[in-house]
DNA sequence: GCAATAAGTTTTGTATGACAAATATAAACA
DNA sequence: TGTTTATATTTGTCATACAAAACTTATTGC
């Protein structure tokens, strides 16, 4: 079969580039949850390389949650619920699999339930230095040339929120927030008009956080999500499908 | 306090005990992001195992965030804005790092953040097998004798609703549930007399999807977690703290 | 002197072969 | 029929060797 070439990132590591292309396979469906993989002798063979690497591999997509090994049975899929999409390869590999609108939607909806409570916990429990970054981010994305830039600062702004709002468990949503303003950037390559009006909107957390103003956070916060809802549906209006009749999948 | 037997575990693997060994004193702080672990041969020595189950170990917590390796460098740990605190595992081991009541405090932070809006996408968009998912926890709360049949049928219902919800990205967050429930279990072995009370927090809820109610669904499971609160609170007095002060986060 | 280049060193990365341990399945037995 | 015992398969662990990467130092050329 032909694997794509581009984009393949030149993976130095031969069990990075195993743990990846079966990963893939995984979260695009080709295993399903309860299948049994080949067992690695034969994913040495087809990857033509030691099981040592074949195994390595094996352990990292253990550690996703995506397998479970054992002697005689083999390496199994986990049930979806066990996978941990909040790791940044598995988010890949499933962004790989889904439509780009259904994920970015999926997304936006967690976006909304997280952030305003994070804009709230920063204004209310952010420390001075903590202040300092987020303003910094801020001033980032304002001298920001390009667009590149414009997306770097503004996921830092995001980041140092979260740093901001002092809880451990909320810092991995970053990699949320990464993913989806790194899909925003692609759509809206072409539309610089936005970016004042983002910046005004980036403005008024700033504002409510550096005078403590838990409400007024989370309420700019979720003006800012509602922005970038609307830019997504403009951005990416449909065409040929009247009814979106997404159908979910269903777990056992 | 008696340790349940499968606490311990007794990991029949070999690399699953260095990976949890190692991962323990990273999240204890033994070895601080930037810092350089010891080479594969000396965790080997100090393990008295061979290069390769350290090996697959490193493999695991580079799968979780927690490190990256590179020849002539080592294995140097990573910042931890990139430790997946949403795997299980890491989730344990921070768990055994740090005070048991703030972090129930952090985890009942996010559940306000995540859970109404989870209830409310639930009664929304929920499929009839998914209410009855739901539904059949809620029953399996009811009839529970025992303690921990309580807490599994709770920790379902929560994974249930979330299933309802109908967004891949909520799904990791049962894990987070799962700790605060468990963890509320031993606080609260001897307080029978709030089974009754939760029952009908629960309920509400449960009426809420069931009419595709959105906004009561959402109060709903505001007003259970506003309670789990007090119960946090009440189980676990704070002596030298007068005042406690907790800032309750408001949804909109 | 100094920059560019080469050599050396350390650590991870990969390969190979062997055997141990676990466990589902089949066979033997009471 | 039900229980125990073999057996086959697959992962788990070990030991050893060499390749590849990347930092450090020495050498070379100007």
């Amino acid at each position: 079969m032909l694997e794509k070439t581009t984009k393949v990132k030149a993976t130095s590591n031969l069990h990075v580039y195993i743990a990846r292309s079966i990963g893939e396979r995984i979260l695009g469906g080709e295993f399903l949850p309860g299948e049994i993989l080949p067992n690695e002798a034969e994913w040495g063979k087809a990857f033509g390389s030691s099981r040592t690497a074949v195994r390595e591999a094996l352990k990292t997509l253990t550690a996703k949650g995506l397998i479970v090994s054992r002697p005689k049975i083999g390496s199994r899929v986990q049930p979806k619920i066990q996978w941990n999409l909040f790791d940044r390869d598995v988010l890949d590999w499933h962004h790989a699999a889904v439509d780009r609108q259904d994920f970015l939607h999926s997304i936006q909806e967690v976006r909304h339930m997280i952030e305003p409570g994070v804009a709230e916990l920063a204004a209310l429990k952010r420390t001075p230095a903590q202040l300092e970054r987020v303003v910094q981010a801020w001033n980032a994305m304002k001298k920001a040339k390009k667009l590149d830039q414009t997306v770097t600062a503004d996921v830092e702004f995001h980041e140092a929120l979260m740093a901001a709002a002092n809880n451990a468990l909320i810092v991995p949503f970053g990699i949320i927030i990464e993913k989806a303003l790194s899909n925003l950037f692609d759509f809206t390559t072409q539309r610089n008009d936005r970016q004042s009006e983002a910046l005004k909107l980036h403005g008024a957390i700033v504002k409510a956080v550096t005078s403590r103003n838990g409400p007024a956070a989370r309420k700019a916060m979720t003006v800012l999500l509602n922005d970038t809802d609307r830019l997504i549906k403009l951005t990416t209006k449909p065409k040929a499908k009247p009814r979106p009749k997404t159908i979910q999948t269903v777990d056992a």
